[in-house]
DNA sequence: TTGATTCATTGATTTGAATCAATAGTATTT
DNA sequence: AAATACTATTGATTCAAATCAATGAATCAA
């Protein structure tokens, strides 16, 4: 039930059976159907979740209510709202599951203790929130550089089994374009293609 | 000389005279000159800085060699290419001093060392990733949510005196505008002020 | 102090993406 | 299988910001 969460932290740290029998100790596994909520705007975000089938995605809704998509999570990601997850302050995200899911689900008292009880955990954090800092950086970077175009193929050589599994409005939300843009450009990008 | 420096890691973890001199080993103190460089494009960052007293920035330079500004660092804030210092790959970035100004500067080695020797240094740096994340995470979706002008009145609400200190172009580059449109910007929330 | 850069403003024009609108195609549900 | 809801495409138009270009201010260095 856990192998996908232990493969996931045995990457980047070693855990001996003891930690893991303390991790099964305190997660929760919950199962989310296709478009179920985990987290709903104005709740405060309870756990961090760890996706061991199927993808969920955070977002966020603007005035105009449209959805602009932050982050997808397939299996093997972490998701949740870290913001509200620390302070307890409210969220302004929703996180739903695209597909039929199954989570890992690990509580702020749970994390809290986890940290101090498994030491490596804590490092584990450290080095996750590191490096989803340098990506989050380098994705910045992109969207002031890129045109358009290259954004979208950027993303499909990245992330291209994603992108795959998701509706073609996900991925225009998630690059901050309108679906009809994404679709001219798609267009445009098999033209180039036929080409050859 | 590293009072600033101990003031910042105070403001998070307890730290012992024992800790400080420590840190008072291995760090090193260092001046720049306005318009030094800290770090070039195609160098590794071989340290994170602390500013003690100035100001610097980092940004990139694009194809059509438009600079884009990523952070602007004041006395109190760490500055780096976190990128580079950790994989040891050669940094796209330049650092450079938009004031004179006086840095801290710790080494990888002396970074590596520290985590180990005072290991609230380690958590400090947890949660400076943690924190760093999170506000990066807002600075994205602003990006997307907020019209050009929202944009720019959002900060100089957060970081009035930045803002201040800084040339204007270097504003408009940090918000991904050019200094034209920035500065009919200004001149539109002028005439709006003056309504009233 | 006087050139020389660098910086900010303003105007005219172009351009890429958003918006509005309609239609066709694809899934879901009953 | 029909009905209803999503999803993607295409066209026409609008709009905000980039680009191109010129001038005026301010800062810097000799």
């Amino acid at each position: 039930m856990l192998d996908n969460f232990f493969d996931k932290l045995s990457n980047g740290i070693t855990l001996t059976e003891a930690d893991k029998a303390i991790f099964r100790q305190h997660v929760i596994v919950k199962k989310l159907r296709k478009r179920q909520y985990l987290l709903q705007e104005g709740e405060i975000c309870k756990s961090v979740a760890f996706v061991s089938k199927g993808m969920l995605r955070s977002y966020f809704v603007d005035e105009k209510s449209n959805e602009h998509i932050i982050q997808f999570a397939p299996e093997g990601w972490f998701i949740s709202d870290l913001y509200s997850f620390i302070t307890e302050d409210s969220s302004n995200l929703n996180i739903d599951a695209i597909e039929s899911s199954e989570l890992i689900l690990i509580t702020k008292t749970a994390h809290v203790y986890l940290e101090k009880a498994v030491p490596e955990f804590f490092k584990f954090n450290y080095m996750q929130y590191r490096g989803a800092y340098i990506s989050l950086q380098k994705r910045l970077t992109d969207m002031f550089t890129l045109s358009t175009e290259e954004k979208y193929t950027k993303l499909l050589k990245i992330y291209p089994d994603i992108m795959q599994r998701v509706p073609q409005h996900m991925i225009a939300s998630y690059l901050g374009l309108t679906p009809e843009t994404l679709s001219r450009i798609r267009k445009k990008l098999i033209a180039k293609k036929d080409k050859f």
